[in-house]
DNA sequence: ATTGGCACTCGCGCGTGAGGAGTGCCAGGC
DNA sequence: GCCTGGCACTCCTCACGCGCGAGTGCCAAT
């Protein structure tokens, strides 16, 4: 159909502009693709095709390029994600497997993406709430100022330090800890922070005085003070909260951009200042699909209006289903999509399955 | 002297360089700078300045531009560090103040380098050998696994997964714990280390057999095989190592690389990759000097070949006289020597003061 | 040692013009 | 109705040539 064979021409147009960085024209085209038609068929479909909004020419008498909205159809309905090769795959797995801790597994999977796109990767830190708690030290470091240590099971710590509005001595701070412990080892984030709450509930009502008055009666004993308790269950809470959405973000290959071409000196400046801020990188990763869908956003289609003539292609990934993170690449609007769609799908499949043994 | 007017036309000339990005002619010297003699003068003075390899011109008939030996002898006699503006330094200050913990104050420390600089700003992590062992916490995972965590003084924790070669009761951890903490807490981090090593030696003097021999004996009721304080130590010792040194390097400000004018394309891309690589970035700070001075690297001084037209301004700091890490800012060799060596003198004073009251 | 004068060099910007890629349109063939 | 070859037209690109001006080097005079 004639239909077909204009999204076929988007298409080689797509394909030869992303290949070449220029202009693409009708004669070009034939020849470069079986098309079976003659180059001035060809024309009366980029007519049509830009009639629709599909590409454009920069001047007159020039070839033809892709506009977002082309772009848009390309991806949605042209490109099928090729599969990584088992060579690709190969290298992809044996690299992550040497990592050593999640960080190692973050930093090379940044890496790792970055060189299979070409591109500026970008990489959340994994959620953690599927991971449970394994350990709370609380140290005196003076008599009113508390460390308290977090130690999950994914081998990641969080330590805090609270000041007391009361002394404490060494057996009511022993008391603190065996309270807290009981209440959350071996529970998972979301359980623990209930856990907490729980705690913090029993405690007041066992208190004489409301425990959230600033002169809570001495218990005697080794109990301990309702007020302490509170202040360190307040404070663990706070670092669960942390921990259960890690929002670090990581970045890599930005020497990429310095082969971006043409929209290059517009470009590049936004792009590292965008690169430099954790909060714009974090609303790129943005709302990453729950399912295993990569999502492609092309340019004014993103949340971040400075990068014009930039789309970001993520995925969402993470060890377990609910305990979802981010990873994907920011890149020009002219880009593979089809390759870093591939790479990005692979590399979060990797990454999940590497959290997902370590975690097991 | 004639000298000495020939020094203040080499620095003119770096000057005018410095400030136009384009080759200074003589007509332009005497005009923008009062010296009282004529453009031919000027010329002479030109003339031997380029034979003594200190200026060269592009081509003929075009201004000069320093060399790297130009912009060395600049800097090092004809540069007044002028000191920061009050104003200056209480942003300094009060942005510094704001910072909660360690890794924010160097985080906005990275960040004021690169503003008042406008160039890319590198800070090493502080070192902590200053500080002093809070306390290790040992967990068992598992009958053979155990995670070590050191806190130390600083509020910086560092944990480790030990493998065993044999198991290990829930007594046997305590003591174990026990014993460590007592040989170190308290300790710096260099006296901790040879109080471990004292420790498993004493421990090998103990135990029937060889400590380090893979099937020691058991010495039963709660003490600890001699094999596993062994390997608990050796993590340790490990930890320390890393943590009185601490590698890590942050980075900021790369978006000022988008203005670097003209050696831009050429320099860009190992610019970034190198920014990527914490390996070249400790090089870079390199041999920070112990004293309070500040250190210029010009052009192929510098410890990385890549970095070609590039210069480096470093310095020394921490809390402390032996605890010393770096900082420092690179960019074209084209700068302004005497502001870099200002902002980057001035934030290691105002890092190295706030390191020295957080840790008293 | 400094200065003014002077001839010379050479990069830069600009207009011109040929070449060519690509287009749009039209008329004819299947 | 769709495809095709032909043709005139547009406009970008590049190379060439030229004039301008900044800047130099040298020299003779002070």
């Amino acid at each position: 159909m004639v239909e077909e064979r204009r999204l076929a021409v988007l298409r080689a147009i797509v394909e030869d502009y992303v290949a070449t960085e220029e202009p693409v024209g009708s004669k070009a085209l034939v020849e470069r693709h079986g098309l079976g038609v003659s180059p001035a068929t060809v024309r009366n479909d980029m007519a049509v095709l830009e009639e629709e909004g599909l590409i454009h020419q920069p001047h007159t008498s020039a070839g033809r390029i892709p506009t977002d909205k082309g772009y848009r159809l390309f991806v949605d309905r042209l490109t099928t994600v090729r599969p990584m090769s088992t060579a690709e795959k190969r290298a992809i797995a044996t690299f992550l497997e040497g990592a050593v801790d999640v960080d190692d597994v973050v930093r090379r999977s940044v890496r790792m993406l970055a060189q299979l796109t070409h591109q500026v990767a970008v990489v959340q830190y994994p959620t953690l709430s599927a991971s449970t708690v394994r350990h709370v030290e609380v140290v005196a470091l003076a008599p009113r100022r508390l460390l308290v240590v977090l130690i999950l099971s994914s081998g990641r710590v969080e330590q805090r330090i609270v000041e007391l509005a009361h002394d404490l001595d060494d057996e009511q701070v022993a008391t603190l800890r065996t309270q807290v412990n009981q209440a959350v080892v071996g529970e998972r984030l979301v359980a623990a922070t209930t856990a907490l709450a729980a705690l913090r509930e029993d405690a007041a009502a066992d208190a004489p005085t409301d425990a959230r008055t600033d002169a809570p009666t001495d218990v005697g004993d080794g109990s301990v003070r309702g007020g302490s308790l509170d202040e360190v269950v307040t404070v663990l809470v706070d670092a669960l909260a942390v921990h259960s959405s890690d929002q670090r973000v990581v970045v890599g290959g930005a020497a990429n951009l310095a082969r971006a071409g043409e929209g290059f000196d517009t470009m590049l400046r936004p792009m590292l200042e965008a690169l430099e801020e954790q909060v714009v990188l974090l609303k790129l990763l943005g709302e990453a699909t729950t399912g295993g869908a990569v999502t492609v956003r092309i340019g004014a289609e993103g949340p971040v209006e400075e990068l014009v003539g930039t789309s970001v292609v993520t995925t969402g990934y993470g060890a377990g289903p609910e305990a979802l993170s981010a990873l994907g690449i920011v890149g020009p609007t002219r880009m593979d999509y089809a390759g870093s769609m591939a790479a990005v799908r692979a590399v979060a499949r990797y990454m999940s399955r590497i959290l997902d043994e370590s975690n097991g």
